[in-house]
DNA sequence: TGCCTCGTGGCAGAGTCTGCCACTTTGAGA
DNA sequence: TCTCAAAGTGGCAGACTCTGCCACGAGGCA
């Protein structure tokens, strides 16, 4: 199998790639280093990722996906903001089931300003497309702008969950995500 | 002065990148293009830019700056999502003021997939910032939570409304940003 | 006037990413 | 089994962004 042998180098180029930036830092690993560790060519590189930086912010794009997916599979009839919540529990289990992955390379991302923006949000097609799905299922339009803030706030959200859990800090890191989507129906409580 | 002439510089690189990108597209118009058409030396250029992305991204620090000057001289005692719901109302009058001049931008800014994901969101350091000043006055540690997401789901919410603004499509638009940011500490609408 | 500072420009180089082409491997059909 | 088409791979050259370094020249100061 050609494909077999593809993924085989895809993951181990990822991996490679993960721990010459863990050891240098994001900014001191060029494609070049990867590839000679890896065992491939640059331009194979360029074919496995249209750039570098995708080798760190993939992970996004698969939490960005299970949204996605999770809409896909979701029963008709339930409200917006109790669908996009589901949503985002199910990517806070994929999390927590690959805390020590995910810390790891937020540790990555910090060391780089250019990465630092890059992993701070949904890329603009993958949050569109949760939109569609998200007003499609609720029978609105994908103009409406409730559908549109409740995605946005709900990525917002988890974010700053994210970036707590991972650093630590949380002591129930569930239930912790729960109160804060539930800002999303109810408001952000007031700080004092 | 030298320094006069070297903002007279700065100013006139923007309006010429600006009129280059509208005409051609950003990713057809190279850093060499817009010095030669602003006069000025390509090491120069990156003087003046850090990045040839932030001739453009350039008025998104702006709205940030004008957020945090605002808590700078905000009055003591105001409740943070009052504070921030202020201060975002302060930068969607700058927006109606510069509506043309933004509309164009956001026109260029999607034409490239890069500068899209660029022009998405508030810089991290501009995000912390605003977090620290806003925890700072409302006497709160700058890990609280609830602080973290009322910056982030205003911006989240600033970032639609700002969209559907210079898209057009917005009958009262001040008004309308009123009631998205009232999102802030009610929650979202239900859709239906 | 003479010095000194600072912005500028040119140059060379590192690094990312792409188009092109030739080579090799793989899989399918005769 | 042999052959051929398809697809992945590697090498090469080149465009482009961005940076360090140094020399030049034009303001500002004594």
């Amino acid at each position: 199998m050609r494909d077999r042998k593809r993924e085989q180098n895809r993951v181990k180029t990822v991996e490679v790639a993960w721990r010459l930036f863990m050891e240098r830092g994001y900014d001191n690993v060029t494609v070049a280093d990867i590839c000679a560790a890896a065992d491939i060519a640059p331009r194979t590189f360029h074919r496995y990722f249209a750039a570098k930086e995708d080798v760190v912010t993939d992970p996004i794009r698969r939490m960005a996906a299970i949204v996605t997916d999770h809409l896909a599979s979701a029963p008709a009839g339930l409200a917006p903001a109790e669908l996009i919540s589901a949503a985002m529990r199910e990517v806070g289990a994929f999390v927590a089931d690959h805390r020590e992955w995910l810390a790891a390379l937020r540790h990555v991302a910090r060391q780089s300003q250019h990465l630092r923006a890059a992993h701070a949000g949904v890329p603009p097609e993958q949050e569109a497309e949760i939109v569609r799905r998200l007003a499609a299922l609720s029978g609105k339009d994908e103009d409406d702008w409730r559908v549109r803030v409740l995605v946005v706030n709900a990525t917002g959200v988890f974010r700053v969950w994210y970036d707590d859990y991972l650093a630590g800090t949380l002591d129930d890191p569930l239930p912790r995500l729960d109160a804060m989507l539930a800002t999303l129906t109810q408001g952000v409580p007031p700080v004092e």
